[in-house]
DNA sequence: TTGTAAGCGTTATCAA
DNA sequence: TTGATAACGCTTACAA
């Protein structure tokens, strides 16, 4: 008589449990509670409440290991600490959550070894990964692919056939922005940019420098050395010792505007300050603050995400779907 | 002939290729890469050249079904887009990859069923959770006690014999700021809360209010209706609405602090704006900028992560352990 | 439509 | 010190 009620010490409660307390077999219970094979409504209904009165839930990990493939996502996230990123960051994690996968961290470093990150992936059987991180991710994507495991890259240049990409669209918003500085009349435009850029800082370089002489306006880059608030301070500085103070600025992300206003601020009056149009890109939050009021482009994280997890989704249903890029609309807001 | 050499499509490399490769059994790759029971210095050389030879990586699904428990730890936050929470976050999530564990994310909202957050702590039989989050996290922890996960509370106020703590020093923190505020002469403060505060806040607007009495400072106390920018920004005005301007304010944490500064710099005279002293708590990056230039307390999220860590690993290895509360050290930044 | 049984890759037990 | 072997809890052919 092989009947095994193994008492739990940990209370954790078996498909086996369930089906006892049901009376059909383990297969039934699995076949119900994953939604896949025949199960006729009357046994079906009989495990939905035996599972529910026992307080049933399935062991992910057992699962996982059965399919080769848990439902854990690696997000390998850099610069936590930085509003865009811990913005990305919660929408990502909720969109996963809302399409039942699970976010499994993975904070990195400029210092830290790429192969650490990769193992980590690999001993959880992720299901896939998403990249935000700014350190060229080539090396991690190229060892999830040869694992098999769908990769979603945000923001980032890198093309390969079988990774997808979000990309927020940026020659739209630098379109936008020139436009605005070519209404507000302005003659010469400061660049702030930094010494090595991510893809979106030198993306958003290169064209607004290329549209701004296309209008004849004139521009000049300064490159801080990071893309940060310290940074933007900096590149104020420099700004302020060039031969004629320009009547505008583009900062090639909000978070070194944030700097450049208050430096200039401190340094200029507030007639001259009031002189510089100052623009951004990405409208962080702390860019509507009464102190900033800044004039930037409008990416949406959520959105971002959504398409992030989408794709993410899609690929796991079908490995051998090209690599498809999505492009993420902007709006300007005028502050 | 039992040789089952199954060259698995995904290149997984499993323990028993190892084993083979090495000339020994699985039993001896597992002792020895876990570092349990005993093997031989040889039979050890010989399955760590293995296992780098084919780049086999420990499955940590079936580890973790084995031992009834992953490396996996839940981190439930609420607040990711909050400069102090993703400061805290970020070095959590470091702390707990330095130690080995993992960080499984999990964003809690006010709606969000915690009912929902357990079942995904269970699933994966994570070894333990940290919960920053606000919403009151009785039901939570309750549940991981009842299933032997050890649980650590950061600033949190609820008691549990089961459960560590690791709170910062709201006390001396405080006392910190009385003494600021007492050497500025100042003679009556404003007291920035909010309506339906986190531990932290009703903590330091109580034990502030008190200290201040003691001093013979008048306080009176301003109830925001959310913790952040906006609602720092709307108690500036609550604040500017007093029948008599108070020439200090005291702001339950630094984010608030931003929002009052801002609106009170907008809307009162640089020379009347100057005649208040405004201190905030926590120190989080913007505390710093240029704009504000604020008073506080820094604890640091480093110290508090690490020795949320070290609880956790601590219990794990005894969970019988009675529960302890860890208090952080602060200082006071004058700028 | 159902149940049996064979894995998934580890670790732990126990006899050798 | 070693190596079978039995779990861990689940999914899924396959047979009934």
């Amino acid at each position: 008589m092989p009947k095994k009620v193994t008492a739990q010490v940990t209370a954790q409660v078996t498909a086996q449990e369930v089906a006892d307390a049901a009376g059909v077999s383990r297969a039934a219970v699995s076949r119900t509670l994953s939604n896949s094979g025949y199960v006729s409504a009357q046994a079906r209904n009989k495990v939905l409440q035996a599972a529910s009165a026992l307080g049933y839930r399935v062991n992910h990990l057992a699962r996982g290991l059965n399919k080769l493939r848990s439902d854990l996502v690696g997000l390998v996230v850099a610069d936590i600490d930085n509003p865009f990123r811990s913005q990305q960051l919660k929408d990502l994690s909720e969109a996963l959550l809302e399409n039942q996968y699970r976010p499994l961290l993975i904070p990195t470093t400029q210092g830290r070894d790429s192969s650490q990150v990769i193992d980590m992936l690999m001993r959880y059987s992720v299901s896939g990964v998403i990249i935000t991180s700014d350190t060229p991710p080539a090396e991690i994507y190229r060892n999830c692919i040869r694992h098999q495991v769908p990769v979603v890259l945000i923001n980032k240049a890198d093309q390969h056939p079988k990774v997808d990409r979000v990309l927020c669209d940026n020659a739209k918003g630098i379109a936008l922005l020139a436009d605005f500085f070519r209404q507000a009349q302005c003659r010469q435009v400061a660049v702030i940019a930094t010494k090595e850029g991510s893809y979106s800082i030198q993306c958003r370089e290169r064209l607004f420098v290329q549209q701004m002489a296309d209008l004849g306006i004139r521009t000049s880059v300064i490159r801080a050395p990071k893309h940060d608030y310290q940074g933007g301070a900096m590149a104020a500085l420099e700004l302020l010792s060039m031969p004629s103070l320009p009547d505008g600025a583009f900062c090639t992300n909000d978070y070194l505007a944030l700097g450049l206003i208050d430096q200039l601020k401190d340094k200029l009056s507030p007639s001259r300050f009031r002189k510089i149009r100052i623009t951004g890109f990405d409208d962080i939050p702390q860019a509507s603050w009464l102190n900033y009021q800044l004039t930037t482009i409008r990416q949406s994280t959520r959105d971002l995400a959504a398409a992030a997890v989408d794709l993410l989704k899609r690929r796991i249903d079908d490995p051998d779907l090209e690599g498809q890029t999505e492009i993420i609309d902007v709006q300007l807001v005028a502050r």
